[in-house]
DNA sequence: GTCAGTTCTTGATCAAGATCAAATTGCAGG
DNA sequence: CCTGCAATTTGATCTTGATCAAGAACTGAC
């Protein structure tokens, strides 16, 4: 996707400012009272930028704060037994990383980066003292966690249900809304994971995902070229996907 | 898997003594400091016992209270524009139920008794002013929907791996353990659900999910009449669900 | 620009599981 | 016990997507 939401950032040095940030309706410090975001605020702390390929979090390592990116994507994903990667999704930038933490107080899978990013967090203690004081954020972070759960929820249910070409497209047609709601344009975007990865997302093999992009370009609802997708009749993905009614 | 485990139960009316709960381990009360528990535990009421097929939740409707089963089994699922049920999964005693609706404040899917239900419940507005006060709760709840949320990362990953039969040999390695944790026979029990359910659990067809109980039994690993199975291998269950080694 | 390496596309074959169709078993009610 | 209905098993066939195998296109380095 080749994100870049790198707003002007200027003055702020370890405290953050979130006021300016252009991910703020979607993060964290959106849906809270003045007062309790600017208490937020003084806790966050800038990540360093990382390459693509780098780290984010590795599985099993102590989850010290709480992540959110704030520019580029990454790749969610476990190693399993055989050594492959179990691809679990795609953050876009103001998505949290890593939640699943919560259960045991150790990240539960790897996130690498996909292109250069820059992230955002929270250090544990910092937010455990605020959960203390803030009642807007402890509502605010059960709510994160739970629209965590229903998206996983709602992923698992469509692998179930849908065949290899409906899940490619309620791939791109979720990919198109995540994008549109970051304020970027949803019909016209570089896609920063390969197709194995997609497809290892998916349930699927590479060679399917490349032919059902192949159909969607025949079909004449899709232009492709590698990683360049131009979706051209997101109806009939949305159609294909089974999505009520999602522009 | 035919559940009942109605511990003595005397003397408590609104107020329900989680203190001598079978399953409190496993609850809410049970990774709780002792006067944590107990302020929790003047806050939970016991909901009205449910037939088969009831209603626990239903999708759409306010998030009035944390629910969890106390005895009996039941089915989460969510119902697509076909018509037809995506099933989740099962809730056993001691698991909570609907903490995706923490998202919007509504419940996010359905969740229907297999079997005699009952369960316990904490109104909402009591379980924030709990939250306030009591800072082993805030972490519990944390730790509960990273929990869920795991699950349902482990469940996804799973359905995009695993081929029928080693989805099935899951299923019903996963049931012995969380049969096992709650102390009940793990290599013996009936289950709740039908064919179907379980089918559409695992993205397969009610065929198909017949053949591999149908192939496990010729296999030896397998005693099953009906709904009543009998685990006579479970390493070799293990072994074709890939679990590293869990008995 | 050219080159090497990777990623992506396309084609041919094959197998796992879906689908269609009975037959069988289990179970509640009379 | 018998009856009727629903759930399950079993069988035959067909479709989808996996697998194997080349090619083609893109990427980054020189």
């Amino acid at each position: 996707m080749t994100i870049r939401s790198e707003e002007i950032e200027t003055g702020a040095h370890a405290g953050v400012s979130c006021r300016n940030c252009a991910l703020k309706p979607l993060c964290l410090p959106g849906q809270l009272p003045a007062p309790e975001a600017r208490a937020l605020e003084s806790a966050v702390e800038r990540g360093r930028q990382l390459g693509p390929g780098m780290a984010l979090v590795r599985a099993g390592t102590a989850m010290d704060a709480l992540l959110v990116v704030r520019s580029g994507s990454a790749k969610r994903f476990s190693l399993t037994l055989e050594g492959t990667e179990q691809v679990h999704g795609f953050v876009l930038p103001g998505e949290a990383v890593g939640l699943e933490g919560f259960a045991t107080g150790r990240y539960g899978c790897e996130v690498n980066a996909l292109e250069p990013l820059s992230y955002c967090r929270v250090p544990m203690h910092k937010l455990e003292q605020l959960l203390e004081q803030l009642p807007g954020l402890r509502r605010e972070m059960l709510r994160l966690l739970g629209q965590a759960l229903e998206e996983a929820q709602r992923l698992r249910g469509e692998l179930a249900e849908t065949d290899a070409r409906g899940r490619v497209a309620r791939f791109l047609a979720d990919l198109s809304e995540r994008l549109a709601r970051r304020g970027f344009p949803p019909y016209d975007f570089r896609l920063s994971m390969s197709r194995a990865d997609i497809a290892r997302h998916l349930g699927l093999t590479l060679e399917t995902v490349s032919r059902a992009f192949g159909t969607f370009k025949r079909e004449g609802w899709l232009r492709v070229r590698a990683r360049d997708i131009s979706v051209l009749r997101p109806d009939a993905l949305a159609a294909l996907a089974g999505v009520p009614h999602c522009a």
